[in-house]
DNA sequence: GCAAATTATTTCAAGCTTAAAGTTTTATAT
DNA sequence: ATATAAAACTTTAAGCTTGAAATAATTTGC
């Protein structure tokens, strides 16, 4: 999905097309500077650092479909990360007394510290490496994506 | 990285880290619809997608270094990529009388043949997804995109 | 009350991904 | 010439990812 069928595509429906490969290109060029950055920095990864954003914002917890809904992976696939989140003392489950088939994962004491240092890091170096991108456009460009996914959303 | 630390992040650089969060939103919903349609539809994969398509642009073969710089992913990757597609007959390796540590990759005319089909359906594909996206605007985040990225790719 | 369907999660196999280490071949510097 | 470095690629180990199958608990329909 990087490139295009052609060097450069023309015809009906190629903007989009095009557009689709400028995205991935983009967001798939800052996801491995981050994700380097992470690794070489914080001895960390991409997806661990992904759940525990999200852990973060909800303090009370959240339970493992939730995490891969928001998160938009598969469900077998945050049970892996988060045993090994929770190996390290990051993260903790806890069983429901109401529904014993769920679980509440949330950051452990040490996990919500370690997160906030990382997450600070981490803003910095998306400020960085976006850095040629004005706040101002930057807002434009939220707005656009925002829109476009709203729109989206209602299909699946 | 797909939240932000907080609900609504806010304050100096949040605009931005707001549009790192959303194109990678976008980026990975769209990614996941056109992964399970490639899997329904044609039973391939993304990666083995983005390798034909990047052959499909050079007739005349690729060196393996050269797809992994295009493609943006490790060297080692497009080993066992390619190395799959070998076995199913889609691409060949010919070896160079110049250098023999390389070899020229390229697809074969079953794989020529193949591509060109999943690519007409992957076009309308994302025609479809991104079909909020007026063609006018669609050319305008791919400006905004491109210059970003042109920008950003000196400092690598 | 109880079978059937649904829900939440885990397990599994196959494949993707990276970084690092290893192999083979070519280029460079004495 | 010949050691040394560099380049192109593969292999490896660990982890990520999916979709499908399995497990366990809850809810629904009679």
């Amino acid at each position: 999905m990087v490139a295009g069928p052609l060097p450069t595509p023309s015809g009906p429906g190629k903007d989009r097309l095009r557009l689709w490969i400028r995205l991935l290109r983009a967001s798939r060029t800052i996801e491995a500077e981050l994700r380097e950055r992470l690794k070489k920095e914080f001895n960390t990864t991409l997806p661990r650092f992904d759940v525990m954003a999200a852990l973060y914002r909800a303090p009370e917890g959240m339970l493992m479909s939730d995490l891969s809904r928001f998160l938009l992976v598969s469900n077998g696939n945050v049970t892996g990360i988060v045993d090994r989140l929770v190996s390290e003392g990051l993260v903790a489950r806890a069983r429901r007394n109401g529904d014993r088939r769920t679980s509440m994962v949330r950051l452990t004491e040490e996990g919500s510290k370690a997160f906030a240092v990382i997450a600070a890091a981490h803003e910095g170096w998306v400020g960085e490496l976006l850095g040629n991108v004005s706040e101002e456009e930057a807002r434009r460009l939220t707005g656009m994506l925002t829109s476009f996914r709203s729109n989206w959303e209602g299909r699946e």
